[in-house]
Order: C-alpha cells, then sequence, then structure tokens
DNA sequence: ATCAATACGTTATAGCATAACACTGCTGCA
DNA sequence: TGCAGCAGTGTTATGCTATAACGTATTGAT
C-alpha cells in the first residue's frame, strides 16, 4: 500500500508540489531537501516551502519530526487523525511508522488531569532499528 | 525545593559552568542562551557549550528538549533515570515538568515487540499550559 | 617518559527557520 | 462597479542552531 495517498483537490500549486514530494519520499525530507527537490517546478526560496509545510501541518496532511527537524506525509490516508500520534524512527534506513495509542494517551490525560496541565499537542518519537534493518544486520 | 540539585564532582570547568547555569535557569535554555551567560567566564565559542552539553546529556545530568531546541538540567536530584521520560513545556511560562510513567513504557514496549523494532531512546514531548498560568489567564 | 584518550580553543562553514516588504488574485459586499 | 480584506506568492536579507576541521593542552595509565 505503499504511496497509497490521497491528494486533495483544494491545495495551492505550492502545497501540491510539496505534498507530492513527501508523498513519494522514502524517508523524512528536510524542507532544504525539499526545496531541492522542486526547483525544476520553480521553486527558489525555503520560504515558499515552509509556508506549504505549515499549512499541510497545520491540517494533518504532513507531521513534523522535532528530531531530525525534517517532515513526513501523514500515513492516514484519510488524514483525520487528532490527538497523540507517536512516531518510529528508524536510524538504519530512516523510515518512519506513524501509530496512535489510545492507552498512552488515556495515560497523558490521566497525568493531566492531576496536575492541572493542559494539553495542547504532543510529540512523541522513538528512535531505535526497524525489524528489516535488525535482520539485515 | 528549587536548586536543588546535585552538581557532580567530576567535571571539568565547562561542564560545571554549563550545568550550573541550567541548574539556575527557570526556563529550558539554548546553548546560544548559555554562551551568552558564560561568556563573562571566558566562553567564546558555540562548540565549547555544544561539547559540554552532549557530556551532560548523556550522562543524564541534562536533557535536550527537540522541541525546542534548548536545554535543561536534570530534574532528578540522583540523576539515575533510566528509560522514557516526558516533558511537559508550558507555552505560558516555559517552565518545563519531567515525569517518567511505566504505563506509558511499557504501552510502548508492547509495541515495539509486536513490531519487531528496537526502541534505543524515546522523547516525548507535551506543549500546553500548565496549572499556574491557567489560574492567571 | 611515553602514549593514548579526552578536553580545550578557534575559525570557518553548514543547516534550519523567519522577518519584512511588495505584489497578485480572489471573495464578498456596499 | 469598486473597494476592502484575506490568503497566497515571490524575493532579499537575516538570524538561530549545529558541526567540521584544525591544532594544542591536560590527564592518566603503564
Amino acid at each position: 500500500m505503499a504511496h497509497d495517498h490521497v491528494m486533495p483537490t483544494d491545495l495551492t500549486r505550492n502545497q501540491e508540489l510539496v505534498l507530492g514530494t513527501l508523498n513519494h519520499a522514502p524517508a523524512p525530507l528536510s524542507a532544504y531537501d525539499i526545496l531541492d527537490l522542486l526547483r525544476s517546478e520553480g521553486l527558489r526560496a525555503p520560504l515558499q516551502v515552509y509556508r506549504a509545510l505549515d499549512k499541510l501541518v497545520e491540517r494533518g496532511l504532513a507531521h513534523r519530526l522535532e528530531s531530525l527537524n525534517a517532515f513526513v506525509a501523514c500515513a492516514d490516508e484519510h488524514c483525520h487523525r487528532k490527538g497523540l500520534i507517536a512516531f518510529a524512527i528508524c536510524e538504519g534506513c530512516g523510515k518512519v511508522d506513524e501509530f496512535a495509542d489510545a492507552v498512552i494517551e488515556e495515560r497523558l490525560g490521566k497525568w493531566a488531569g492531576a496536575t492541572g496541565f493542559k494539553v495542547e499537542r504532543t510529540t512523541m518519537e522513538i528512535r531505535g532499528k526497524c525489524a528489516e534493518c535488525l535482520k539485515a544486520a
């Protein structure tokens, strides 16, 4: 099911180009990686990419990986995911696996309730080696 | 109990200066913030700070907050914490609360077992507003 | 005393992100 | 019709974060 992404129709040209690039990438891309891939399409400045990324992230079509300063397309075809998403980043091949866990989210909610902290968003990034890379080693 | 930190005796001068700075800060500091605070002590280059930070983080005396590109002193006096630590970062006052949750860690372990992913380290950062800032609003 | 390992200091550079400004094209509404 | 407002665009310049590459100094074990 790889690359089986839905591309919304109401994106601007730049947003579409950036999301398309992320959809076809096997691993996270930095904004500058994206820019380099899109120079042939006429993009010239980092801001063009960052602005598109901002919108895509805002809409949940892409995610920012804080520990990499890089971005991935959302893996969920319908991109309706709310709440906590965890990312498992393989340091061998660079691939990212995205998953949600209700138990973790609930646990976090309990902690928040107990301390009076109001959670606005959470990033959870797991670094390690994926099964495939472990086998290969 | 604020600022009730233990300072190991086997740190180098730069490491001690950097850790001291983090210990006295009310909120996370970037490497360049630290550098500016330590110019009076003779530090001149980012690398002096980054090298000290590397060692401190390696020893668990400080933590890096990926979503801020900033650093905090470890809140645990004995700094023996292993495994997953979650950070709750208040966007009002900037304060960071550090906590560990065995259930989340176990849950993560289960996911790893099921997928064959080998976890090396995990960062979990929660953005929101602390109880105090909510009251003040 | 020698060697290896670690830390240090410095300059230069790479990589990530945003400020500020001018302009375009669209929507809606007086 | 015309204008106000908004979102998106393009461009230049700049700021913040992090590391490469070099040489020197200090430490500690044998």
